[in-house]
DNA sequence: GCGACAG
DNA sequence: ATCTTGTCGC
């Protein structure tokens, strides 16, 4: 089982509140080596309604090295704040620690369908969130934030570091040959390294590693059945 | 002022 | 993220 200690009633309802919850958060981070090898990895991940106010938040845990899944959670809320780039954590957040606290397996580490500490202020939604439960976590992303990069060679495995401001906040990884790469970044509890090899670990035939690519499919499920016991 | 900008 | 079918390329 997963808890946190989140406090709804601080939690931000606007831009500048967000951003000093983000800078009073950042000092919370620790980017130190795991315990052990993990044996369990979750992937999560959010999906929305087009018109309506759902949102659909998915967990998949899955095991290693064999990559089967070990168990599948969801949740269903509402959206409660925008999408705002450098903000994503308060709208995502929320509805994934309601789907984590129903998971029975604890994973070891947790993927992240977007920036580690790979953003403006240190605190992207898997960092964010890992320093809020508590838990390794890794920032996986589609797409660029901030940094820059050499652009890499087009066979799966190819990589290059992000860099910032004179710092290496990131790893950009060709997951699968002539894909675009994905934006690899430390959430919390986890080394770079350490962040690089595990997403190495869990990565079949797609882009996406395995346990992000079934929370994404599981939050797209959850959100074709709701629809159908409606209307 | 202008361009960039996770999901 | 979401709206969407077929289609070009490895």
């Amino acid at each position: 089982m997963i808890s946190f200690q989140m406090l709804p009633s601080t939690w931000p309802t606007n831009y500048q509140q967000a951003v000093a919850c983000q800078q009073a958060c950042q000092g919370k981070v620790r980017l130190i080596p795991l315990a052990a090898p993990p044996r369990l990895v979750a992937g999560v991940d959010v999906a929305y309604d087009k018109v309506g106010a759902a949102l659909y938040g998915a967990v998949v845990v899955m095991s290693l090295p064999d990559l089967e899944i070990v168990e599948e959670v969801g949740a269903i809320g509402e959206q409660q704040f925008p999408y705002i780039p450098g903000l994503l954590s308060f709208r995502e957040i929320p509805i994934l620690i309601k789907a984590l606290e129903q998971v029975r397996h604890r994973p070891e580490v947790i993927l992240v369908d977007g920036q580690g500490i790979a953003h403006p202020r240190g605190l992207g939604l898997a960092t964010h969130l890992g320093v809020l439960v508590e838990m390794p976590t890794i920032g996986c992303a589609k797409s660029r934030l901030i940094g820059t990069f050499r652009e890499l060679g087009r066979e799966k495995g190819s990589v290059s570091p992000l860099e910032w401001q004179g710092q290496t906040i990131g790893v950009v990884l060709r997951s699968r040959r002539n894909c675009k790469p994905l934006y690899l970044s430390p959430g919390n509890l986890i080394t770079m390294t350490e962040t690089l090899e595990i997403v190495k670990q869990c990565l079949g035939k797609y882009r996406l590693p395995l346990p992000l690519r079934e929370a994404h499919l599981l939050s797209q499920r959850l959100r074709a059945e709701a629809l159908l016991s409606q209307s």
